[in-house]
DNA sequence: CTATTTGGTTGCTTAATGCAACTGATTTGA
DNA sequence: TCAAATCAGTTGCATTAAGCAACCAAATAG
């Protein structure tokens, strides 16, 4: 019965994960990232089978993450470029690396270290603030229905007014 | 022959995926963070199926994102509480809600508006930036080889120093 | 002008997902 | 108090997605 879709749900993770979910997107996106344009290159860096990488590459040209575009002279030959969507993901991936740089490779183990290129200094671990600059625990944080909210999503919150329960 | 898994890519976005890759994964977490603690909980929450539920969480409290603990007065009652480390997830979530409310629903449409519990003040968005508050782009970032660094790592890094490429 | 590379497609096998039915304890309700 | 419902899963089966290998046409290299 393959699998279910969050395309119709009222909640930005779940669209989130509707267009970038699916198993290898986001290791294209992030090899992307780091230069990546071509079919073979992201086959090669990742090792994912062709019929997959097709499958994947399409979906996100069709979400938008990526354009088609030809590449040199002649014939079908094709480069998949980032688009200001999917260059818009940096936080996605930040997070996650930095997650697992805390809690998986450990501190002093991480195989990355980020730097601003002009300056050569190590970037700042991403931080939930408010207007401030102050750090936020989810116990700080309130949720309330936005413009775009469901009838749904109204009646979650009236339930669970904040996020720390 | 079965999805690969990432376990041993020295990669910090494959590490976090291996734990959170899977589908309906980062869901279970996003309930948690709303104050979903119980089986059925989530279960009637997501509508997702009671042996994809009993797997996830298994997974979730195997990596240690959430802890198993006995609830109520007796018997086989149990919550899933998150742990320091999967508390810890906020920015990851942050990031994937921030990207579909510029990009999916688009300003003006989103579902939910998170703010500083203590004020109402919308919390403002998640940026990558330099030590100075600078926000940073692709193109402002370079990588280089950490402590936890494999061969394979510098090799890669060695032909593309930059982000943008 | 033959061999290789590029960018895929097609077919087949295996693993993962979803659904429904069932279980065994506990709690609720009449 | 006895039946019905709830909770937290498990089991079995049908369907879909992932992985592998072989193949292919066009372009490029030698």
């Amino acid at each position: 019965m393959g699998r279910k879709r969050f395309g119709e749900m009222n909640c930005g993770v779940a669209q989130a994960l509707e267009a970038l979910g699916d198993w290898w997107t986001l290791l294209i996106v992030r090899d992307a990232f780091f230069g990546a344009r071509r079919f073979g290159e992201f086959e090669r860096s990742l090792g994912i089978a062709k019929n997959i990488l097709t499958a994947r590459l399409r979906r996100l040209v069709d979400h938008g993450v990526f354009e088609r575009v030809a590449a040199g002279t002649a014939g079908d030959r094709y480069e998949y470029h980032l688009t200001a969507k999917g260059r818009s993901l940096l936080p996605v991936l930040m997070a996650l690396r930095e997650w697992s740089d805390e809690w998986v490779f450990g501190r002093g183990h991480e195989p990355l270290v980020l730097r601003e290129r002009a300056t050569g200094r190590r970037l700042p671990r991403l931080r939930v603030t408010n207007r401030d600059g102050k750090e936020l625990k989810l116990e700080d944080i309130s949720a309330t229905p936005g413009p775009g909210a469901s009838t749904e999503t109204r009646n979650r919150l009236a339930r669970r007014p904040t996020m720390d329960h």
